[in-house]
DNA sequence: CGGTATCCTCATTGATACTG
DNA sequence: CAGTATCAATGAGGATACCG
């Protein structure tokens, strides 16, 4: 996948280091728009340790979001192509939901947010570093 | 402060997955409070690859960025530790931002989200633009 | 240069309630 | 179970102006 072979000889940082600079686009302002929103890296987070799961179900795993809420944002994940919504045809009507490809690729992103905050943010431990 | 106690021997992914499941702490949620703050991670982003800057050369390099958001979250990503500021006495006087220890660690995870944008949100593929 | 102080507006959330 | 509808509250972000 990724089929993008027009680009080569240029190292990543030295890309994102220029598609940050200023006027352009900037990657690191774009995703952290697309799963900045408070709720979903934990949604991901939950699908990406679950797998596929319901709303309600998801609803539980998640604690503190109001259905609204995680409507909105399973809506926003998936028009960006970050989660498969399916109807499950049976009785009872379910609806699972699932990472797509896209949204499994973001697995590096979550952990590495996760496990900076364990690293850094332990609550119960002493003090924040110096 | 020790007094965590016992540490098992419990693997990073697995105590990850029970402290974001429900009622607990979560720290995805925590590292995204903290640094998911729309300019965050651009700010860092930038002292990463610059170094120590200035307000205004920061500001600059931020593009878009209003003196009084920079300021705050300056200010907000002081108050965590992650960057640090110096007053240069020299003439004229200078401010000097540079990240902590603390915020050089958040490299992993800027890179990361930087680096899943870069491949998956390609405006071009998109269609977006000016 | 390096910020603060206001003011204003829009986006997001949360609570609650209701539906198929 | 899986949502949607409303409404009120919050707050982050932007524009502008001003100060040491």
């Amino acid at each position: 996948m990724g089929g993008q072979g027009a680009l080569r000889h240029v190292s990543k940082s030295e890309r994102l280091s220029v598609e940050c600079a200023g006027g352009d686009w900037c990657p690191i302002t774009a995703t952290a728009t697309l799963i900045g929103k408070k709720w979903h890296p934990v949604i991901i987070h939950r699908l990406l340790e679950n797998g596929a799961s319901g709303f309600n179900e998801l609803q539980n795993e998640v604690d503190g979001i109001s259905s609204k809420v995680l409507s909105e944002s399973l809506d926003d994940l998936e028009a960006n192509g970050l989660v498969d919504r399916t109807v499950v045809e049976e009785k009872p009507v379910r609806v699972s939901y699932s990472l797509t490809d896209s949204g499994e690729s973001l697995e590096r992103v979550v952990l590495a947010l996760a496990e900076w905050g364990d690293e850094h943010l332990e609550p119960a431990c002493d003090g924040v570093s110096v």
